[in-house]
DNA sequence: CTGAAAGCGCTTACAG
DNA sequence: CTGAAAGCGCTTACAG
């Protein structure tokens, strides 16, 4: 019936590209060809059907092609010769009910994934954990949810359901509703992305965003700035806590004026803090920004606002990507490895599930990329 | 157990810092007792588990937990009632072995999604894809490949294993080297992001390229411009393929100058192509890019070479991210709703694997946003 | 070194 | 309306 549509729908293509014509030809030959012994084309071949065409017994095919001792070297070469004729894969299924595991790790986007601010990072994040799943034949499952509040069930059933061995926590928030779901179950394995006093219990893979805090403010204060501002991610992200914490720790001791404000990541949330942040009476020479797009939207508003940036004030960003280096001026900005990130926490979970020790370790450190968007104030 | 846990956890965080030592106190307490029980506690609850505690069989249970007919509405809710007690989940592995279904659909990244070019892209769809996922209780399988030649092997263990029941096609090439393993099992349910005059065997969500190159052409050539230049991605994408032809072909019937250089999706690539454009002896007076990325990159370029934007040069970017409407001036650019595009293949997608027909369908069209970067040029 | 058999947790005809 | 039993495809003690 489907194969009919195909046979009609290409034949009327003909003329478009030789190239399609071609393609059709071999289609419908081999379409032919399956018509005859469909049936038994539609069942997988099994490990019964390696055995019986190698004329040997069904544990015997499984231990020669899990490697383990029990077949004659020749027995074990014909049965994985026969296994790879006939295109025999393991079931997944079958095996990870058997062995009580998946092979599958999960990840779950909180928030809005496609929220332009956090895009860059998820699919970094992505990346490296792919990355890394490759390597050790594991697959990455991924699911949704709009809160911290609403993974909770996803995880629930995770577990319960032996769906994946093990997950990736991120966007870690103080009192996070995940948490007493983990503590329940404390052999789930799990690594977060976050500070380690922000998750006493699970082992975590953090970046030291203390240390890039006194990088960000020893650069700002070389060049003789003594008011600087923050304008912040969501306060309840532990993140944006440290930061926080840290910046207005080392300002005080310092003696340089410290103002923040917090915001949601977004270019708009930007604009607006930005915006406020000149009203006040007395004006920072400088403002670090906790991602790009919010920093670029800040740019922008000063420039609208009759300042020269960066005479009239340095930018920092948190988050380095394109826009940063592209933008003119380039903003000075915080590069953090996201992809490395994502192929050791997956290292780490990895461990894991394998029953290892998996101690919480530090990402690679921060680079500030100096550009062209911080300099000396006028006061200086 | 396990409450008293979150209970002490909850008193004790009044205060910050006692919050984390007296977790890891009640952890120490927890795995202690953890020892005695272990091995019953390991266990997951099964549908015999619930079947005993319930007192019936664990057929009736089975039929009760799926809705079937077969057990009395009381019996019933005696069954629903002990495994939401027990915490009972099924199983995802008997699931899928028994039923010959994964409940899963796979996508597979290529190229390098980290390529700040292609992230937004990805990590949209991949939102879309999730949401629909979601509301059909599927889950997402992603793995990851460097070419599409390297997806080859994924896709036929994809197959073979039943790891995934069906899966979402992107980045398609001219003769792609994924579709004779697709053609040689036709039965496997495929969805492809693609225009369907490159993808005749199988049923396509495409966007309609051809009329965005109109809804463009005519935006500028309202404004006056004769003299046309595209800036486009790697030539090998269908995509790349469409729009370079169906441009060219307006552009000749309309009596318009037209150029175009093939790139990368860099910022790197959109540099180059533009300077290159500027040696030419005749000089466009508009520049269209194939994605955000390369537009910022020719606006900064162009600037630099002394251009003044919007006057000494109009701009138009492909793709719509924050980039366009936040950068000074901000760009005209095409807007495509890629988290619905998403949703909708993965619709496509279910259909198919339950059985339907899944004809192609077009996505929601482009929107032209007209914004500050696209004048009337000097001559007109 | 090899084979017959039980088990993983679910579903589903098939008798009662 | 309900229960006993076989089966999905793999793994793994356990006999030979």
């Amino acid at each position: 019936m489907q194969k009919k549509n195909l046979h009609a729908l290409m034949h009327t293509s003909t003329h478009k590209r030789s190239y399609c014509a071609n393609f059709l030809v071999q289609q419908a030959a081999h379409r032919g060809a399956e018509k005859r012994g469909n049936m038994e084309d539609r069942r997988k071949i099994t490990i019964a059907d390696v055995a019986r065409a190698a004329g040997v017994s069904n544990s015997a095919v499984s231990y020669a092609l899990n490697g383990r001792p029990g077949v004659s070297p020749e027995t074990r070469d014909k049965i994985l010769q026969t296994a790879h004729n006939l295109g025999w894969q393991p079931n997944r299924a079958a095996q990870s009910l058997s062995a009580a595991k998946s092979r599958s790790i999960g990840l779950i986007l909180d928030g809005d994934p496609s929220l332009a601010a956090v895009e860059p990072y998820f699919m970094r994040l992505i990346a490296g954990v792919t990355q890394e799943c490759e390597k050790n034949n594991y697959s990455l499952v991924l699911r949704r949810a709009s809160t911290a509040q609403a993974e909770v069930p996803v995880i629930e059933q995770w577990i319960a359901s032996g769906a994946v061995d093990g997950m990736i926590l991120t966007n870690v928030e103080a009192h996070d509703a995940r948490f007493s779901v983990l503590v329940d179950h404390p052999d789930f394995p799990v690594v977060a992305l976050a500070d380690p006093s922000m998750v006493p219990h699970l082992p975590t893979l953090f970046s030291d965003d203390v240390q890039a805090c006194s990088m960000v403010l020893e650069h700002l204060t070389q060049l003789g700035h003594k008011s600087i501002a923050h304008i912040s991610g969501p306060e309840n992200l532990s993140h944006t806590q440290i930061r926080e914490k840290a910046l207005k720790n080392m300002c005080e001791q310092q003696g340089i004026q410290y103002t923040s404000i917090a915001t949601d990541y977004t270019s708009e949330g930007g604009t607006a803090a930005t915006l406020e942040l000149l009203t006040r009476y007395e004006r920072p020479t400088a403002i670090i920004y906790d991602n790009d797009v919010m920093a670029l939207a800040g740019l922008v508003a000063l420039r609208k606002n009759g300042f020269s940036i960066p005479r009239d004030m340095s930018l920092v960003s948190w988050d380095d990507s394109v826009l940063c280096s592209t933008v003119s001026p380039a903003l000075t900005s915080m590069y953090r490895d996201v992809v490395n990130a994502g192929e050791r926490v997956t290292q780490m979970l990895l461990a894991l599930i394998d029953g290892h020790e998996a101690p919480s370790q530090k990402e690679k450190p921060y680079t500030l990329m100096v550009r062209s968007s911080t300099v000396t104030p006028h006061h200086a």
